[in-house]
RNA sequence: CGCGGGGUGGAGCAGCCUGGUAGCUCGUCAGGCUCAUAACCUGAAGGUCGCAGGUUCAAAUCCUGCCCCCGCAA
């Protein structure tokens, strides 16, 4: 089929790929390149350069409803259109382009997480499972009808990037079903169940910043959810005459320990930093100093003393 | 020119301002102690201090250029 594809984040690859492979892409839209970097070196979306490799037009409007863009789109007389972390909210007058079925691809089971972070917020939230969903995109925010979902278990030491990734792979799979669905005319539209609705907001670097007066399996689920971005961070207080930083938390295991207040330093040794939380310790195993690189606590600790009775945050 | 931190034995850091024999914690190796240890004790190996140039009697330290890493920001 004729297909436009509307993506900017690299969790829209595989779909990409698996959809260059089989169908006939007219054209992928993105967002424009932007700085990126310490350097500020303008950069296109990995979107725009799988496209190129494959000599597929690259649309990039600035703002896609504008009328302009949207008489561009239109040009490409899509029978499918796509659409998979995009960037930009759609208009009518985009959705209405595709003679068939337009599309989207949402990391999340709906209408669990709809919203920016669905993979995360799948985290935080502590579910067993997620997955990928393809719905019919109406004007409101992953409101659309369902046509079909995949689930992938959550694992326990799962992480926002490891599950990003296992989505992305998955999203090829769900999008070759909707395909064959729509192909026979058999593609079903469910309505989403309200009352089942959770919204996913947008990630700030505030979201990493840990409460230790929560429980360490919330705290668990937060370090894991933020990393590898923006990453759960606390702050380390001053000492030896330098200023207070911002310790980024990568890794940790969850220790049923009783004992100190919120955020207290109980042990400091090679097997990590253990640090009191609402309910029960955390053993911080891998760490960040800001200005610094990732590093386990073992390695942290031989360069930065710091002395059971800390008090973090 | 977006802002800032950093590159010192295998790891993480101090020393740099106020040039003058390379230091700390850990790891490694050897030996000891222990019922035992991610514990402790003793000893050893391991570094042309990111690269290039400059200043100086003398440079990890001061000056210039370059390379690389990280935080902010996106």
């Amino acid at each position: 089929m004729r297909v436009l594809f509307l993506g900017t984040g690299d969790i829209g690859l595989p779909a990409l790929e698996w959809l260059l492979r089989t169908h006939e892409v007219a054209a992928v839209v993105t967002q424009p390149d932007k700085p990126v970097g310490r350097k500020q070196t303008l950069t296109p979306p990995p979107t725009k350069r799988l496209a190129l490799e494959h000599g597929v037009p690259v649309v990039q409007p600035r703002r896609i409803r504008e009328g302009a863009a949207i008489a561009e789109l239109a040009a490409f007389a899509p029978e499918v259109m796509v659409v998979m972390a995009y960037g930009q909210i759609l208009p009518k007058a985009i959705l209405d382009l595709p003679s068939l079925a337009c599309l989207n691809l949402h990391a999340s089971l709906l209408p669990a997480h709809r919203g920016a972070a669905p993979i995360q917020a799948a985290i935080l939230a502590g579910d067993r499972e997620t997955g990928i969903a393809v719905m019919w995109m109406d004007e409101g925010l992953d409101t659309g009808d369902v046509l079909l979902s995949r689930s992938v278990p959550i694992r326990r030491r799962e992480t926002g990037g490891s599950l990003h990734d296992r989505l992305a792979a998955l999203a090829p799979e769900a999008l070759a079903a909707a395909f064959d669905l729509l192909a026979q005319g058999r593609a079903p539209r469910i309505p989403q169940e309200t009352a089942g609705a959770t919204y996913a907001a947008k990630l700030s670097r505030e979201s990493g910043v840990i409460d230790w007066r929560a429980p360490a399996l919330a705290i668990d689920r937060q370090v894991r959810a933020m990393n590898p971005w923006p990453a759960a961070s606390t702050r380390l207080p001053a000492s030896g005459g330098g200023p207070a930083r911002t310790l980024k938390v990568f890794s940790l295991i969850r220790c049923r320990r009783a004992g100190g207040e919120p955020g207290m330093i109980l042990r400091a040794d090679k097997r990590g930093l253990l640090v009191a939380a609402g309910e029960e310790a955390v053993l911080l195993r891998e760490v960040q100093l800001e200005g610094s690189r990732r590093m386990p606590v073992r390695d942290f600790l031989s360069g930065h003393p710091v002395a059971a009775g800390t008090r973090l945050g």
